[in-house]
DNA sequence: TATAATAGTTTCGTTACTCAACTATTCTCC
DNA sequence: GGAGAATAGTTGAGTAACGAAACTATTATA
């Protein structure tokens, strides 16, 4: 059942938090990632994907909410800088599965550190009241805006 | 006092739900607003916020955590298209306060009225107990990405 | 009064996309 | 088995969304 009431001030919440959230985070993995890694923030974001496992270009574009062509893109990147490998699925030639080279690891690693280093020193100065408060409002975050 | 145990679950969720939702919204935006109303995403944004009250570049850039430069340059096209003033503050002419023009005003209008359905749908089939939820968390967000 | 600071703009460049058209493969169903 | 529909991925062209640095104009400060 719909809460109509509710609306107008979770969109204002909606708008005051998670654009700026967004902006500051993606501005500091430039930061990181272009600046000691030559690598763009999209890059970073698939490179993070297919270490948690997601495999594929459509994959990554779904898990992402982003067009194939840009994660496409994004993979050709990260394989003609040797951080990514594409292999053959011999059940199905359309498929390109993706893989981390060893190189990619420790390039990933390496950016995950400071990439949550700097997000945690966010989230530190919050109760752990207010942890909790903010670890279940993403998952719910993350239900609402997953496709059914 | 840091709690640093919580903090991989809670960066994982980050990473996981804010990203894709605001790819999401951003998108759906742009389609409303630059299909029926010839605005770019970023020029809603501003819109939205003089509607708020912010009324000067730096107030924009600095809520919306952005650059002077990118706010300076969505005004400009917003004022070029009749749907935003510039004046002149008398007591320090450094300033220059903002406003919507009427039909400034109506176009705002009949954008938001898009934008909160489409954002409403996302949320309406969530229960109150997770609306709940996602209000304190998204304002918890705020709180975190905001700066001291 | 020098100079520091602030508000805003402009220029130039890069990143982050999207859309449409394309190839290559596999599925479907008659 | 063959014609089309569907799927995976790529490519090209174009635009939106930024950011850094240099600039003007104005006001504060020492």
């Amino acid at each position: 059942m719909p809460n109509p009431t509710s609306s107008p001030i979770l969109i204002d919440k909606f708008w005051e938090s998670v654009p700026s959230a967004w902006r500051q985070t993606r501005s500091q993995i430039r930061r990181i990632a272009v600046e000691k890694f030559q690598m763009t923030e999209e890059q970073f974001q698939v490179l993070r994907r297919i270490r948690k496992g997601s495999a594929s270009v459509s994959a990554l574009a779904e898990a992402s909410q982003t067009s194939r062509s840009a994660v496409s893109k994004a993979v050709d990147a990260l394989v003609r800088r040797g951080l990514v490998t594409r292999s053959q699925d011999p059940r199905d030639r359309r498929n390109v599965p993706l893989a981390l080279t060893d190189e990619g690891q420790r390039v990933m690693d390496a950016i995950f550190v400071e990439a949550e280093a700097w997000l945690s020193a966010r989230f530190e100065h919050l109760s752990p009241e207010e942890l909790e408060t903010l670890l279940q409002g993403m998952e719910t975050l993350r239900k609402a805006f997953s496709n059914p």
